[in-house]
DNA sequence: TGTACATCAGTGAACGCGCGTTCACTGATGTAC
DNA sequence: TGTACATCAGTGAACGCGCGTTCACTGATGTAC
């Protein structure tokens, strides 16, 4: 064994996550494979001894983002250190912040690349539909007392949550995103029944 | 005169249909010029007699959601024929329909084309802007007796709209699909004070 | 310890292809007389 | 009415380019003795 072991995962990693920044940024189509592998370290010769081929990368890059340990952690990590009562909050305003609406590089895929993945094969669209009911599940367990209408209350907050984020990201009017991503943060929360004392919103 | 007045004008509007309904389906990416061309009788080479380039369309043709008195009618029609506290509920529930739902050709553009406008132009943006405004105002104007945070609800509401479409678009599982609109749909319709009798959402 | 070797991760030239764009040309049209 | 003409909407060959993909090769690595 001339290389160490593990190494092939370790870059093959390291283009999964060459190609989620670049995706995240320029869409599929945006993004050649030449980009993702010097993006990678790499040239784009080696990309076939990882991928059977580009569309091949798109559920990869989508599962990444569930069963990347890292992202699963940034993801959950929420429900971890709080309340239970708390935790949907917290994801409905983490969603829904600045820092999530300027950071697209690192965004949650639901927001940068879902029209991208509509066209996209049905791997890529089942690796979405993971991470969406991953969404799901972690604010619906946070929507005590309501046990019935638990699921579709939030499967609502959720669209609530990546809709408005997704019109916000294609405004052209910077100050009239943040009063939409604000609206829809106090929407979310009084939907989940989390509201707080009204006036401001920890969204902008 | 060689011909007849209004000529262009009507190749251009037939130019502009031909790629509004192939960007619905494909995005601006996955459709080549040749190909919006032939949708709209001619060949590759006329089109830049009335286009800059292919970017330029881009925001023609989410101009034609507004701008177009057919479209026009479509998306404010319905406000036409009815009284002003049933309107909103008529947009969310023709907006989530499974109607609206499966015509990805004639979609809404913010529905299929808000990451492909995202990574476009000022003006292109712009024009989604206007959209997204038009859906607001409707949505707002029907919201009567909650003047104060009027606007911030038909922001919610339109966004959870969008975004409900945006994400069913996107999931593997058509029933699962099915359910989240629903979900939206009822959710959308508490949160404009329009619910109807629970159990039955006219979405599905 | 030193040398020869087998392995295989990664390289980069080459391929066919379709793209956006340009431009000299065609030919159908309405006009002038 | 008929003929010659000017206009210009639309054509299609051609361009350079970057893409996804292939594959013969390189050279750094750990191993065997």
């Amino acid at each position: 064994m001339p290389y160490p072991k593990g190494h092939r995962e370790k870059v093959k990693k390291r283009i999964i996550d060459s190609a989620r920044r670049l995706f995240n940024q320029r869409g599929f189509e945006g993004v050649s494979i030449t980009e993702i592998m010097q993006g990678a370290g790499l040239t784009h010769g080696g990309f076939y001894s990882y991928f059977d081929g580009k569309s091949d990368l798109y559920a990869e890059v989508m599962n990444c983002f569930f069963t990347d340990p890292e992202w699963k952690a940034c993801w959950e990590g929420v429900s971890v250190d709080l309340s239970a009562t708390d935790v949907g909050a917290q994801v409905v305003n983490a969603y829904l912040s600045r820092q999530h609406f300027e950071d697209v590089e690192n965004s949650c895929p639901m927001v940068a690349l879902p029209t991208d993945v509509q066209r996209s094969g049905t791997k890529a669209r089942q690796a979405f539909e993971v991470v969406f009911r991953a969404m799901v599940d972690v604010l619906g367990r946070s929507l005590a007392g309501r046990k019935r209408d638990a699921l579709a209350r939030a499967q609502a907050i959720a669209a609530l949550s990546i809709g408005g984020m997704v019109v916000a990201r294609t405004l052209a009017d910077r100050s009239y995103a943040d009063r939409l991503r604000s609206s829809c943060c106090e929407a979310a929360l009084e939907m989940g029944g989390w509201k707080r004392s009204k006036g401001r919103s920890r969204a902008a």
